[in-house]
RNA sequence: GGCCCUAUCGUCUAGUGGCCUAGGACGCCGCCCUCUCAAGGCGGAAACACGGGUUCGAGUCCCGUUAGGGCUGCCA
């Protein structure tokens, strides 16, 4: 293709930003910035019974978390305006537009106000019929009911006979019969334009060379490209790819849980997880690689690699891959993703280092950035009684004979230790020295410990944990404990 | 109902007539490592929906069946 590809995603603001169209959103913008073309933004806001600010903000606002900019399109940062040279990017204030390319429909006598009532468009099976029985209208007739006040929609008059092809990115070679289309409606009776009307004057206007969407829109496909030459346009490049179901087949719905993506971003999913594993439903490189970044897929993408048949949202896979984007996190990145999820003092207990350090051991244990906090309260809080798991209290300490022995022997040795000591090397000394007096194993030595000091029995390695906490917190947990013993 | 689409392990997929006793990944199971939990390493179970063709040869091409899905709006 030697002219830059232009490609769009056109959300309608009626919802929030689901995992379907974020992977549509995707795969757009992939297919552009991959061949070195623009991507570009439009809010599909014709019906604006059903179109929201609020859906256009979380629709944007989802786009931006997934790192998914756009050349062209809304202004992200005040909402009605927008960038690039083919503004407004906003369908309800093309209105102009699509009047001046329907003066041209009508002029070419390539479109009629259809004056046929609901039952004169059923057919004698209760059917709807595609085509108008007054499809040949006269202008002449159609002039003198509009002079009447008669209210009509404008229907386009499609061609009968006529197979309308078109070369699918995805699919290959696609052929509908015209005679499955029909006089679809372009302008509502109250005069409001229609989507597959609009889309072809917008795509038309803003130079649009391809189109990728849900396999939903293949019957849109004819429409529109019958539309294109109606106006005497070459059409764009159309690819449909198949829909993203549910683990039992079914259309994603809330049923599944989580389907919009801004869900996932409050659940501590990173977006370059959601990204790679959204990529990866419908789509494969050829070779092997599993992970890969923005940057990758941008190269590597093609649609003609893409599935044709739907794919399910596997959510286990996506919690790999946030496992695998949290694990190759630096300290400070991870500490940064996590500032939202964990409570703002924490910072402050024992400094922003102490945090980081705390959060760098349990980086590999957790799948979410939500799971952080749960799994290091205690380096910010003594476990108190109730925090304390009962079960392993139990075990370990109040039911354990040796629990006295074991925490206060080890104690008292580690109390000699000053705080420039405090560190691995000394502990182990005294902590192998006491395992081999005491004929104990480690883990009926350190279990009890772990106990104490965090209040389970789950807890970063030992030495980790007791030096991370420091001195005087180590000691001051086990006294409490030696106390009770 | 009509029109259209799809069909490889539970899931995401590789596979474009011989390289396939079907490869990778998630999940699952086992073993190793080990102070707990993870991580990591090693290994395992697990699929060409069914039936006909075409061909020397079919997961790969054709037809049918079955099963899913989409569309069938004066929604997008």
């Amino acid at each position: 293709m030697p002219d830059k590809l232009r490609v769009r995603f056109a959300p309608s603001p009626s919802g929030y930003l689901h995992t379907g169209g974020a992977r549509t959103a995707l795969f757009n913008y992939l297919w552009a910035k991959g061949q070195g073309g623009s991507f570009i933004l439009r809010v599909e806001d014709t019906d604006e019974e059903r179109s929201t600010e609020e859906s256009m903000r979380a629709i944007i606002s989802g786009l931006q978390w997934l790192g998914l900019d756009w050349d062209e399109g809304p202004d992200p940062g005040e909402f009605g305006a927008s960038i690039g040279p083919h503004a407004p990017y906003y369908q309800s204030m093309r209105r102009p537009l699509h009047q001046q390319y329907m003066q041209r429909l009508w002029d070419e006598d390539k479109v009629f106000y259809c004056p046929a009532t609901a039952e004169e468009m059923t057919g004698s099976d209760g059917i709807k019929l595609l085509f108008s029985p007054y499809r040949d209208i006269s202008r002449e007739e159609q002039q003198k009911r509009l002079a009447d006040g008669q209210v009509m929609p404008v229907r386009f008059r499609c061609p009968r006979d006529v197979d309308v092809r078109w070369e699918d990115a995805v699919r290959g070679e696609v052929k509908i019969s015209s005679n499955e289309v029909g006089d679809f409606v372009l302008f509502k009776g109250n005069g409001a334009p229609l989507y597959n009307f609009v889309v072809v004057c917008d795509d038309i206007d803003m130079q649009i060379t391809n189109v990728l969407r849900g396999e939903d829109h293949i019957s849109n496909t004819p429409k529109q490209i019958l539309l294109h030459r109606a106006l005497g346009q070459e059409p764009p490049m159309f690819g449909h790819v198949p829909l993203i179901v549910g683990m039992d087949r079914q259309r994603l719905s809330k049923r599944h849980g989580a389907t919009a993506v801004d869900a996932y971003e409050e659940m501590g999913v990173l977006p370059e997880a959601m990204v790679n594993f959204l990529a990866l439903i419908g789509w494969a490189p050829g070779d092997d690689r599993e992970k890969m970044t923005l940057a990758e897929l941008k190269t590597a993408f093609d649609p003609t690699r893409c599935t044709k048949s739907a794919g399910a949202f596997n959510q286990d896979k996506l919690k790999h891959y946030n496992e695998l984007y949290i694990r190759e996190l630096s300290a400070d990145e991870l500490t940064e993703r996590l500032r939202p999820f964990v409570p703002p003092i924490w910072f402050e207990h024992r400094g922003e280092d102490y945090a980081r350090r705390v959060f760098v051991l349990q980086q590999e244990k957790i799948s979410y950035l939500t799971e952080m906090e749960q799994n290091t309260w205690y380096f910010f809080r003594d476990p108190l009684e109730e925090d304390s798991n009962e079960k392993n209290v139990a075990k370990f300490l109040t039911g354990n004979a040796d629990a006295k022995k074991v925490l206060g022997e080890i104690h008292d040795a580690m109390e000699s230790l000053s705080d420039e000591q405090w560190a691995e090397e000394r502990l182990t000394l005294i902590v192998e020295a006491f395992v081999e007096s005491s004929g104990l194993g480690r883990g009926k030595v350190m279990q009890p410990w772990r106990v104490a000091l965090t209040g389970d029995s789950i807890s970063p390695g030992f030495y980790d944990l007791v030096v991370t906490l420091g001195r005087d917190t180590v000691l001051r947990r086990v006294e409490e404990w030696l106390k009770k013993l």
